[in-house]
DNA sequence: TAATAAAATAGGAATCATTACTATTTTAAT
DNA sequence: ATTAAAATAGTAATGATTCCTATTTTATTA
């Protein structure tokens, strides 16, 4: 832990971590609001940010146009729901072979992949299961 | 091809089979001005929209935040520089076989998966070669 | 411990991609 | 030719995120 976090950074990594969805800056904002209210959605963002360049949480982008965030930064894939939007963790394998596949006919140096899944969750898939 | 495009919708399919690298809507609206200089930006919107649920082009994201387009709907990969953003096609086998890798130990019904490469494309790799 | 400097905050304004709205125009159908 | 449907241009609205700034908090130093 080499930075000393602000009051609120430390919140903010603390709520994430009791997560293991996948928050958006808004719900991080909501939540933390409730031990701190006068908290700004800015300061969300930035330490959100900031906590993310330096490693310490990872920010999840699954093409629903808002930003997740993660506490858990070990490499693991991500499936998102058609239905309710949730994020959640899939337990399986890394994939980094396929870095290998990619640059086989490729001109440039590709560095890493993004991989998600997506479809229907365990919840939404019970018909009747609004939660 | 069900449905007859406007003049405009054409044009905008038209461009997008010109290229081969994968225009956002704003580059897609600044080319197609030069053949109809009227043509408004929500239009392009629209019929990027209307084209991509038609299954006609296919809407491609690799969170750098804007919707890139691409006229090529068989399924392939993509790749997006880290220097310059271009985003890029590979060439390289489906790997919808690790849909079934993902559903292993999970709840719900996995449909499909997103995956792109990035890294440093060919052009930017080369020093001193700004284009 | 008081004074000074640095870091961070709250709150609000600005930005940027995208979507929504509406009066008007174009196209199709009768 | 008349009427109805579809699409457009242009602009306003939206929503996530970033930027800005005066103020507050925290750290440093004498």
């Amino acid at each position: 832990m080499a930075l000393k976090h602000s009051k609120q950074r430390e919140m903010i990594k603390e709520f994430l971590m009791t997560r293991t969805d996948h928050p958006t800056a808004d719900e991080v904002y909501v939540n933390v609001r409730r031990q701190n209210p006068n908290i700004s959605l800015g300061t969300v963002y930035r330490n959100l940010t900031l906590l993310a360049d330096l490693g310490e949480i990872k920010r999840i982008r699954v093409g629903d146009g808002v930003d997740h965030f993660d506490a858990d930064t070990s490499p693991h894939y991500h499936f998102v729901c058609t239905e309710c939007g949730r994020v959640m963790d899939l337990q399986m394998k890394n994939l980094e072979e396929i870095v290998t596949l990619a640059g086989a006919n490729f001109d440039g140096q590709i560095a890493g992949h993004v991989t998600y899944f997506y479809g229907v969750c365990g919840n939404c898939k019970k018909p009747g299961t609004t939660s």
